[in-house]
DNA sequence: ATGGATGCAAAAGTTTTGCAAAGAA
DNA sequence: TTCTTTGCAAAACTTTTGCATCCAT
C-alpha cells in the first residue's frame, strides 16, 4: 500500500501537479515524524531545513496530499489535526484519560468486532484508525472510576 | 445517574462554589440541547434568554462544570469541542465519512469487544462514548470502497 | 513561457486571560 | 461584607486566504 518517492511524484506529475521542494520536504516530514503529525510538527521539521518554507504551504501541502489520497487526516481525541501516510497499517491506541500515556492495541482484537459489525448491520466500518480512552493499570487505583 | 438541579446546586454550595444565574442557564442549555453540545450553540441559545451573557462566560463555566464532573467534554471526530451531561447514557455513532450522516449504535454490539478487552487487557476503557467512520449502505456504491 | 505553487501578511475562527465591577452567600 | 464570578476587551492559538512573485514543467 505504501507507495515510494518515485511512484508518488510520477503521480503527481500525471495528474498534472508539480513536484517541488516544499512538497518533497513535507511529504518527507510526515513519513518520518511517524503516525499523528500535526501541521505544526510539521512546521517545525522542514523549517530548519527550510526556513523560508511557511505555514501557509505546510497546511496547503497537508491538504492537497490528502486531496490526492497521498495523506489521511484525522482529528486527535484532544482537537488537534494530524495527518499520518495513507496507507499506514491500521494502528490503535489506549490512551489513559489521567496520565495521558499512550498504549498500542493490536488490530486482531478488534476482528471479531468487525465481524460483527459486518454480519449484523449495513455500515461499513473503517477501523483503519482507533482510538479508545480508559485508565491503565497505574490510574485505576488513583481515580474511584 | 442524572442529577436534578437542586441537588446540582446543592453539590456546589457544599463545596463552596456559587449557583449564579448563568450557571444555570448554560447548564440548562447543555441538558436540553442533547449529546453533542458546541460552545457556540449553548452560546447561541442562553444569549437569546440573556444578552449579556458573553462567550468567556460560557466557555469558563463550561470548563467548571467538567471539573465538578457535571459535564463530560469530548473533541469531536470534525475536531470541534463538546460537551453532554456527565451521566449521559452511553451511545455510540456510526458517521458516514460520505455523506456524514450518523447512525446510532446500541451499546450492546460493544459487550463483546469490552469483554475481550476485559480479559485480555489491564486497561479499563471507557466506553461510554465511540464514534466510529465508515460508509453508509448509500455510499458504499459511489466510493470504489 | 506559462500556469501552478509559494511566501508574506492579513484575516477568520476558536478558546483563553487580565482586570475592574458586580453579585451570591 | 467577602470573595467568587462575570463582562468586556484584548490576546493567544490554529487555520485559511488574497495577491504578487517565483519556479517546475
Amino acid at each position: 500500500m505504501s507507495q515510494n518517492t518515485a511512484e508518488i511524484s510520477r503521480h503527481l506529475r500525471n495528474s498534472g501537479f508539480r513536484v517541488t521542494p516544499q512538497r518533497q520536504l513535507i511529504l518527507d516530514a510526515v513519513c518520518k515524524l511517524g503516525e499523528h503529525v500535526t501541521p505544526e510538527a510539521v512546521y517545525d521539521h522542514v523549517h530548519r531545513i527550510a526556513p523560508t518554507l511557511s505555514r501557509a504551504t505546510v497546511y496547503r501541502v497537508l491538504h492537497f496530499l490528502t486531496e490526492q489520497r497521498i495523506l489521511a487526516m484525522v482529528y486527535m481525541a484532544d482537537g488537534h489535526l494530524a495527518y499520518e501516510m495513507a496507507g499506514a497499517e491500521p494502528h490503535h491506541h489506549l490512551v489513559c484519560r489521567t496520565c495521558d500515556s499512550l498504549f498500542e492495541l493490536p488490530h486482531s482484537v478488534l476482528r471479531s468486532f468487525r465481524q460483527t459489525m459486518d454480519a449484523q448491520y449495513d455500515f461499513e466500518i473503517d477501523v483503519s484508525h482507533l482510538s479508545f480512552f480508559g485508565h491503565c493499570t497505574d490510574c485505576r487505583d488513583s481515580t474511584g472510576a
